[in-house]
DNA sequence: GCACTGTATTTCGGTACCGAAATTTTGGCA
DNA sequence: TGCCAAAATTTCGGTACCGAAATACAGTGC
């Protein structure tokens, strides 16, 4: 409509603006920023793991079988399974429901550890690893297309911020 | 342990960090701001869900239960099933069932709508919105306490930086 | 008025996830 | 040695969610 008018009077907006001004006037103690940043981390990310899911799909995975692939190469492709719950923040139970269907599918092998006999030891096998190799790089590509905007300076700041919120949240459960 | 030595040396680091650093030598062309922003977004976005979980459990409610609630009494306590998916981001179906468990409770009420008889009218009860206001302020003091360790401006700073961010992914969906 | 395309919602079948309890093993300590 | 709290994993019961098909209705063209 205005969109001609001048160079810098009406800054794009996107869904969540209008998302904060629809509540702002039922609940006006709330801070436009912060609610305005949570709501657009949290849609980021579920648009984010859509993508995974779609990108992933081509390569005859489910996102959540290639994150935990994912998580158990980054760990040099052996681990426990309490050491993929610790990354993937997930209940114990449901890891072993994600081991169960990656075995039965020839990705992973599950023998018990020798050392410590409550443990049991989760390989990678080379067929998993083909199967996360293979899909990596679908991955990173929407994240480096939306972050892309962003200039390298920017991408820093975002990412400093970032830290510093985290910061926060961590502090609590070290001790 | 070289914490004594300046006061600016060896800046605090978060989990994300540890996180990238064990990455970046399997995957040297990762950029480690976007891989660290997006882990923390999803880390945020995670962990403030869980909050929400436990917070709202005071209530008698569950985080997908006070979701909807919300949605619903920011439309003004009455809504079609459609327009509580188009803000929930979820599946046809899963509207079904939230609002199936929600009418069992008393907390809202369905109607065939006279005017559009394919849908439904879906009405806040006088429960269910005394549940959702009881519950309100619980949800929205985690976020305050983790992002109100930035500055007003930092916040502006996140705020701007991620809808930069949205706008690119909402554009190629509004076509 | 009648087929037809599109929209709103529900049903159905199946999977993933969670909390809690159970099982097995460890490591400390009397 | 024998006991016992804590840890690692699995089992069990139940809920939420999704995709796809089904149902019911609206609006349009003819």
């Amino acid at each position: 409509m205005a969109e001609h008018l001048h160079q810098h009077d009406t800054p794009p907006r996107d869904w969540t603006d209008g998302h904060v001004d629809r509540w702002q006037p039922v609940l006006p103690d709330l801070d436009p920023d912060i609610e305005a940043a949570v709501t657009r981390m949290s849609r980021l990310t579920r648009h984010l793991g859509r993508v995974r899911e779609q990108g992933v799909a081509d390569y005859g995975l489910h996102k959540h079988e290639f994150d935990t692939l994912h998580v158990l190469a980054g760990l040099g492709g052996h681990a426990a399974p309490s050491d993929l719950r610790a990354d993937l923040n997930l209940a114990p139970a449901s890891i072993t429901g994600r081991l169960e269907t990656l075995e039965r599918r020839g990705f992973v092998v599950r023998t018990p550890s020798t050392a410590d006999r409550r443990k049991v030891d989760i390989e990678l096998t080379d067929a998993g690893r083909a199967a996360w190799h293979e899909a990596l790089d679908v991955v990173g590509r929407e994240e480096r297309r939306l972050l892309g905007v962003l200039s390298a300076d920017e991408r820093r700041t975002l990412a400093d911020l970032l830290r510093k919120v985290m910061l926060v949240q961590e502090e609590a459960g070290e001790g």
